[in-house]
DNA sequence: ACCGTATTTGCATCTCATGCGAACTGCCAA
DNA sequence: TTGGCAGTTCGCATGAGATGCAAATACGGT
């Protein structure tokens, strides 16, 4: 996503208010890197910014997804996690320990995708396409 | 997953029962290629043994899977869904219609994948790897 | 057929997320 | 600078999906 300043620009134009609240969502958001749940950003918000109601979290939150500011991504086991980097990536899982990492990955237009009862083209028109690598991240791989 | 048949005996043999309700499923899932909710599929059952209960299709989803019988999976947007499909393969998922729709893949081992700032070798231990694509499919493609 | 153990089922509970509306406030216009 | 309207915040209610729990029931080895 852009940065604060320029996301301020953004709501303007739009008609939207830049709040205290949200200056400190752009802030916390951008660059973040961690793949945060609602949840865990309202944890982070609430240290800066005692009161701050989880709702607004929420509420923010779609508000820039819906901007294409921000990607949401269900991983599966729990709640929806929410990626700043809307370029084109891909992502590491560790099942140990749900660390989340990007990657970049080439070759993901070579992949030769088929039909189990029709080995030919099929008339799928694919928009996007999401890779999840699952396994164990450095840290845990030594502790069993 | 493995036939009715196959999965009675597989059953019997964990000193699990063999009741008429788990029949029932056994038989809606195999060759399933659907990937239903639990609630889809206590729909049907429904149809065919009216009593039956959403917990009980949950629990046996749940323990198919633990068996390896089944795979449960996210696609986000909504309930997990089950695949008695467990071998390597992947999904198209349309995002007009939501059908998923089984893919076989060819070149993931030849993913070339980098971290951003390390493009060398990333020590990360990856067990599988899960691709989704999503678009539209043959039928939503013409209806605008 | 009997009996012990696994299963079914209904209901309570939990998590994650969204609907709703009263009180509040950013920000543009006068 | 100030007034005021539209957009926001926030707490609470509600909803979807899923699991915990225990009394009643039924499988299946003997
Ligand atoms: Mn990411
Ligand atoms: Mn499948
Ligand atoms: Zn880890
Ligand atoms: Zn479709």
């Amino acid at each position: 996503m852009r940065t604060p300043a320029e996301l301020t620009t953004a709501f303007r134009s739009l008609g939207l208010k830049v709040t205290p609240q949200r200056q400190l969502l752009f802030r916390l958001l951008h660059d973040n890197t961690t793949h945060p749940t609602a949840e865990a950003l309202f944890e982070v918000a609430s240290a800066q910014m005692p009161g701050i109601s989880l709702r607004t979290v929420y509420q923010t939150l779609t508000d820039l997804a819906g901007m294409g500011e921000l990607q949401s991504i269900a991983f599966g086991g729990g709640a929806i996690r929410f990626d700043p980097n809307v370029g084109q990536h891909h992502h590491q899982v560790c099942v140990s320990c749900d660390e989340i990492t990007d990657v970049y990955v080439d070759g993901v237009d070579q992949l030769n995708v088929s039909l189990r009862n029709e080995p030919d083209a099929h008339s799928f028109a694919t928009a996007s396409t999401d890779i999840v690598f699952r396994g164990r991240c450095v840290r845990c791989a030594d502790t069993v």
